[in-house]
DNA sequence: GTCTATATCCAGATAGAC
DNA sequence: GTCTATCTGGATATAGAC
């Protein structure tokens, strides 16, 4: 397996704490939202006491940074796991549908990594690699379905997190904005077709 | 003139500084961020101290809330100040495009109204009614023009949200999104009409 | 590596003189 | 109504013992 090359037990566990540290952080933001983690509490989630947690991380916006990173990481392990089959329409709309979810689900995610809730925090280049690494896996994927357009993927992915975004601020529990989903699929797609930008 | 009774010189003089207040947020805000401002700066801002603010809100959270107040009457100040000539696309058009360019033009005001920036911050009743108020607003303009369908206008406003976050997130001085919107209008449109939800 | 203790700073909010 | 002075509490981050 190229880049997992085999580690130390020091640097394993190591990489283990950071790892959890990171879940920890995500649980907290869950409840108390992207601005309300606080080392302390961190610390105390993982088993340590606050200065300890220096050791793994320099700064807080470090520990943003982790998340940052390993949330478009993880959006694109949900991606990688969508379902494949069906038209094009059916497989479009599984798509946006999963990867709504993924961000309704956990709204303190799509907060870290579609909006910016934290003054004086830029992911660093290594972390938004990451997010640009996420959308190129979208790309690849519409590119597959016959989709290449990139004003089409931009309008495509607006669409589906204004859904979100709309959906999370005004009605958390519900689903007035999320029905629209496959509405909003549609319409892209018809557009699509009348371009000529897609076969379908 | 109903609704604005006559008011003796001190409750003006009082009301005034609160407008005051409320702009000079929204200036520390624009650089700042929302999460950014201090009680301290914002006083400094219109003149006076820390204490002295207390006189005007009664805490933090209330200076915020008419914040969201004014942004939302701002917006419906924008709203009916748009032009309103040409066909039905064009004066679609040009709604999004002004009411998109209040939100690019400001990022703050977008954050506070459209997004929860703030943990702990809900807007009071008499708040939100003002965001109702601004949506209904457009219902209301929408439905001048064939529109009622609610869904629709649902999925109208999150296309054109969904391109402001886009823009303000990712490319703060261009326009790889904005450019976008006239696209959406267009295929908004050619779908209502073959709904029948429109007659174009 | 983890801890106790603390430095340092800054926030929102209040007491009480004027 | 505005101020000085302060309370109270919380934050990030560091020093240094173990």
């Amino acid at each position: 397996m190229i880049g997992t090359p085999t580690l130390d037990r020091k640097t394993r566990r190591r990489l283990a704490t950071k790892t959890e540290v990171v879940a920890a952080a995500w649980e907290i933001a869950a409840v108390e939202g992207v601005a309300g983690i606080t080392i302390r509490d961190l610390a105390e989630r993982v088993g340590l006491k606050a200065p300890s947690l220096y050791e793994y991380f320099p700064s807080k916006n470090a520990v943003y940074d982790a998340m940052f990173a390993d949330g478009w990481r993880a959006f694109g392990g949900v991606m990688a796991a969508l379902p494949r089959d069906g038209d094009l329409r059916t497989m479009l709309s599984s798509m946006a549908a999963g990867l709504a979810r993924f961000w309704v689900d956990q709204p303190a995610r799509f907060s870290l990594l579609c909006q910016r809730p934290i003054p004086g925090f830029e992911p660093s280049p290594q972390a938004y690699a990451e997010a640009v690494a996420a959308l190129d896996d979208i790309a690849a994927e519409l590119a597959v379905l016959g989709i290449e357009d990139r004003q089409a993927i931009d309008l495509l992915i607006a669409m589906v997190t204004g859904l979100v975004s709309q959906q999370i601020a005004n009605d958390p529990p519900g689903d007035r904005w999320l029905r629209l989903l496959g509405w909003a699929v549609d319409i892209f797609l018809t557009s699509l077709t009348e371009r000529g930008s897609v076969t379908a």
